[in-house]
DNA sequence: AAAATACCTTAGTAAAATTGTCAAGTATTA
DNA sequence: TAATACTTGACAATTTTACTAAGGTATTTT
């Protein structure tokens, strides 16, 4: 239960490619099509959503590619999904644009709406950067560090 | 983005309703089904999962319906989940039918695996109890009222 | 200038998952 | 023994996902 769509999986990887390259040449999107096995034709699609989002720019031209738009530390997850996927919603009632239908008395409201703030919250704190170091919690090995 | 399907949804209602029930007399479905607004055919395919998994316990005949099998703050929204639709698996490789192909460096595993396990580990904490009382965090609660 | 490279956009579509319905039962008790 | 209630399996409609296809635009190197 509640499994990401290939989208958000290719975006995400797809960012990790990008930023592998930051601050080198653009990375083109052949080259990411390739690493992730994937049309290039469906990847445009999911790049396309990301430079609308302002998450990436895109250099035109032969040595062209894709750029972040950011420094990888500032580029979370949570963004990345967020543009491709819109924001976390459990159920249909959380998401901004359906709204809950039967106002009175929903037990479980609170429920998925924390569970929601939970996930976001996760998401938020894992950035790019995390990922090319191989570094998920941050703050966690900082102090694992000082206390060894 | 990762939303819960309505089965799921339906599931954890249903059971809050026979919860309401507990130490009365059985919940038919028939009642459980006109709160929701949900086919009795339906429900009978939900609520027969949640037997099976050994949640609850029908009651056959006039005056019949279903029971918990076990006390309220026991059944926690991790085990209602988890019967109806198996564990939280945010990508398909997290999940133990399908297991992962690209086997080499794969720089998201570790992302998709503590996401579901923070996931997993907060609705282990929510229970039947909980959404009975509108209690979501007893801890947090208690120790409101300490400082207070 | 023109050819090569690479991004850009929209429309359509096949497969899979979801969300149910339907029919024909079986078990229990007033 | 009739009424109530659960049980099971097949299957159909709908929606979502995960792409493919096709044609276009922008930039740079030669």
């Amino acid at each position: 239960m509640l499994r990401l769509s290939r989208k958000g999986q290719y975006g995400v990887r797809a960012m990790f490619e990008i930023a592998r390259g930051h601050g080198n040449k653009p990375v083109p999107i052949k080259e990411i099509a390739e690493r992730q096995a994937v049309s290039v034709a469906y990847l445009e699609q999911i790049l396309n959503k990301l430079k609308n989002g302002g998450l990436i720019r895109s250099v035109k031209g032969p040595g062209g590619g894709y750029v972040l738009s950011k420094k990888p530390e500032d580029v979370s997850i949570s963004a990345i999904l967020n543009e491709l996927e819109g924001p976390v919603a459990i159920t249909s009632c959380l998401d901004p644009e359906e709204g809950c239908v039967r106002v009175d008395g929903c037990v479980t409201y609170m429920l998925w709406k924390s569970l929601g703030e939970k996930i976001d919250a996760f998401l938020r704190t894992v950035t790019l950067k995390n990922l090319l170091t191989g570094t998920l919690f941050k703050k966690a090995d900082k102090r694992l560090k000082k206390s060894a």
